[in-house]
DNA sequence: TGCCAGGCCGGGT
DNA sequence: ACCCGGCATGGC
């Protein structure tokens, strides 16, 4: 039975006792958590490190020098995220309702329960439920589990969880099998995501000669 | 050298 | 409620 959630808890020990610490997120602060978790949208973090060197060269990593910029420049300033036009309209949006919402003060804004705080993210246009997840769990210390691509296509090799499964289904899935924990849930994600890294794409079951042995 | 990376939106079925 | 095309760069 996998009800007792050993299965979740045993792969989280397994990658921990094998990758080590992951430290994350990779930032110098909350906003810089903020501003990657949108650049880093189905784009490789080598990319966004290349922007926000960018955004950090020009002095621009703060609410208000960024909300101030105009979109076009704001996109060429990211433009090594690739999608940087879109990305330049979906953290103006984000930075607009930051603005709003806390006059970009992050701490004030984590004291909001997540049950709000989840739903009135999810209305900013660009930011969908893997990016909140993100700002929520790795700039907003709340407890919420980001889940992502590599999560499904693991858990789904272990033949937890069918292959379709939506973004919310996954998520559910995870933390009803994991105590509430946002040092737990920050370091479960990370270590997916290093594991997803060094992870072939081959759709056997069980892929071995990979970082996914670590736990088989 | 193509394929892919820590998604999301808008329009169509 | 899904499904699909579009969005764009740099690395392996």
């Amino acid at each position: 039975m996998h009800t007792s959630g050993a299965h979740l808890l045993a792969m989280h020990q397994a990658m921990l006792k094998a990758l080590g610490p992951s430290g994350w997120w990779p930032a110098d602060s909350a906003f810089e958590v903020v501003v990657g978790a949108v650049l880093t949208q189905n784009t490789n973090w080598k990319n966004v490190e290349k922007a926000l060197a960018n955004l950090k060269a020009a002095d621009l990593l703060t609410g208000p020098a960024l909300l101030a910029l105009p979109e076009e420049a704001l996109a060429a300033h990211i433009q090594p995220a690739g999608y940087f036009r879109i990305k330049a309209r979906r953290l103006h949006n984000l930075l607009a309702w930051l603005e709003a919402r806390c006059a970009f003060d992050l701490e004030q804004l984590a004291l909001t329960p997540l049950e709000v705080l989840r739903p009135d993210l999810l209305t900013v246009k660009g930011v969908g439920p893997e990016t909140a997840d993100s700002i929520l769990l790795y700039a907003l210390q709340q407890p919420t589990l980001v889940v992502d691509a590599y999560t499904a296509r693991i858990l789904h090799r272990h033949g937890l969880i069918p292959e379709d499964v939506t973004y919310e289904e996954l998520r559910e899935y995870c933390m009803d099998r994991l105590p509430q924990d946002v040092s737990l849930y920050n370091e479960f994600h990370a270590l997916l995501v290093r594991v997803g890294h060094g992870h072939c794409k081959k759709r056997t079951p069980r892929c071995h000669g990979c970082a996914l042995e670590a736990f088989l």
